[in-house]
DNA sequence: CGACGATTTGAGATCTTTCAACGTTGGTGG
DNA sequence: CCACCAACGTTGAAAGATCTCAAATCGTCG
């Protein structure tokens, strides 16, 4: 009953309970395609390198990013120093700063890794818009995907506690980049985003990737996290299955 | 909270603080109107009572929803009867399944008191995209602001503590309540609702109100709880300002 | 009245944070 | 090559926040 597959259409519902896995959806959708073209045909492409945004909290921005190699964490920073990671994104994602022309980004997209990337401006996309119909029913669905991942976070921090929350990111992690051509070994995320994902402090997220390395789901090598049993880490997250 | 440097980069926190309330947005811009005709005018009108869901979890609905008067609760359902609440829609506020028609829905629609709706198949609503480009915009726009307002709840569950976090959700509420017509003067939420809204247990939620009450914030009437002071409760919440 | 759901209260158990110190890694300049 | 530094990771113990459990109260409805 595990939707381990990647490439192929495994949409296959259970009887009783059904896998969550909303994120991997977004991967496996074919959807995003048109609106992933014309970004790539039209758009600039952009080279950030660790630790730099492609856009920043309180700039206007007004672009979509397809992310051609990298990975890039969506995060909200607060007055106290305080930060939220809202998402993240890897190969073949789309993302956006979501807001209009003349408001400031409310988040900031900062790269994980040195990453590629394509750009094109919101106003250009919506040029095309009347050319090709499919690109905005595309931006619907990029739209859709997001707010069904964010549903599936507020879920994961409303109800589980740490080990399972971490094993639910470290999830939608996995699946997200499984969707990456060229396949890390190890996840490029720090233990502290993973904290600011999951609302908990680096030091206790720790002390949770100790265990859940003791339970054989993934691996640690000099800080970085490798996932060894995806599915043992879905069964360790609380929100594998919903109620019917 | 973990102060955190953006790789040297101190992302020169904010001369300034602006006001976020993303909450206010959804309720006050116009941009919607396309698509509440369409819905009004178009749509079927509905009633369910308190308690009653518009649609369910694991349901097959492909619906939109606007809704006349009343209030409902968005929320996810786990195997183990722990449930989440996702969003709050109140009068005039649009929300639907998100989902594709052959897909079910990942969260139910119950109604926090007796409500008036309209309800339209989302493929009679696609049917309209053609006649009315503004629609599809106005579909677009919905799913920007059910965004913004998620990513606005997990940053309220991620980086706050208790009496924050009730101090945001109340002030969102609020906002929400305000385009409506009617004004009630208690909120039409019940104490698990808030619980499952913000991640917390009734009870505790129950002592935090009970301060809140002392700060002079809100008042509790059998029950019920009134806003006294949605300024203090918003200076309460701890996401009253984004650093710059 | 009696049943039921929701709220309220208190105390102890559990989870999570804080603090402080130390270890590791990788880059920089001498 | 080495010393040095900054960022990140690791560890332990105490403090704090939140949950659980259990019981009492209150309101509504039949």
């Amino acid at each position: 009953m595990v939707i381990q597959n990647i490439n192929g259409v495994t949409s296959k519902l259970l009887p009783q309970a059904r896998a969550v896995n909303d994120f991997a959806v977004a991967s496996s959708r074919d959807h995003l395609s048109a609106l992933k073209t014309i970004i790539r045909t039209e758009g600039v492409r952009t080279y950030a390198e660790r630790g730099k945004c492609l856009f920043r909290q309180g700039e206007q921005v007004d672009k979509f990013f397809l992310i051609a190699h990298g990975g890039v964490a969506l995060a909200r920073h607060g007055v106290d120093g305080s930060s939220q990671v809202l998402d993240f994104f890897f190969d073949e994602a789309v993302l956006s700063d979501m807001k209009e022309a003349n408001s400031p980004a409310t988040y900031s997209a900062q790269c994980l890794i040195d990453t590629h990337a394509y750009a094109i401006s919101a106003s250009s996309l919506r040029r095309s818009f009347a050319a090709d119909s499919d690109l905005m029913f595309d931006c619907n669905q990029l739209l859709k995907d997001l707010l069904n991942r964010a549903y599936g976070n507020l879920t994961n921090l409303g109800c589980c506690h740490g080990e399972e929350r971490v094993a639910y990111l470290l999830c939608m992690i996995h699946d997200s980049m499984s969707a990456a051509s060229t396949r890390l070994s190890h996840i490029p995320v720090r233990q502290i985003d993973i904290a600011n994902a999951i609302g908990m402090t680096p030091v206790y997220v720790n002390q949770i990737l100790k265990n859940l390395k003791k339970h054989g789901a993934i691996n640690m090598n000099k800080g970085a996290i490798e996932i060894v049993d995806a599915r043992l880490l879905r069964e360790l997250s609380g929100l594998y299955e919903l109620a019917a």
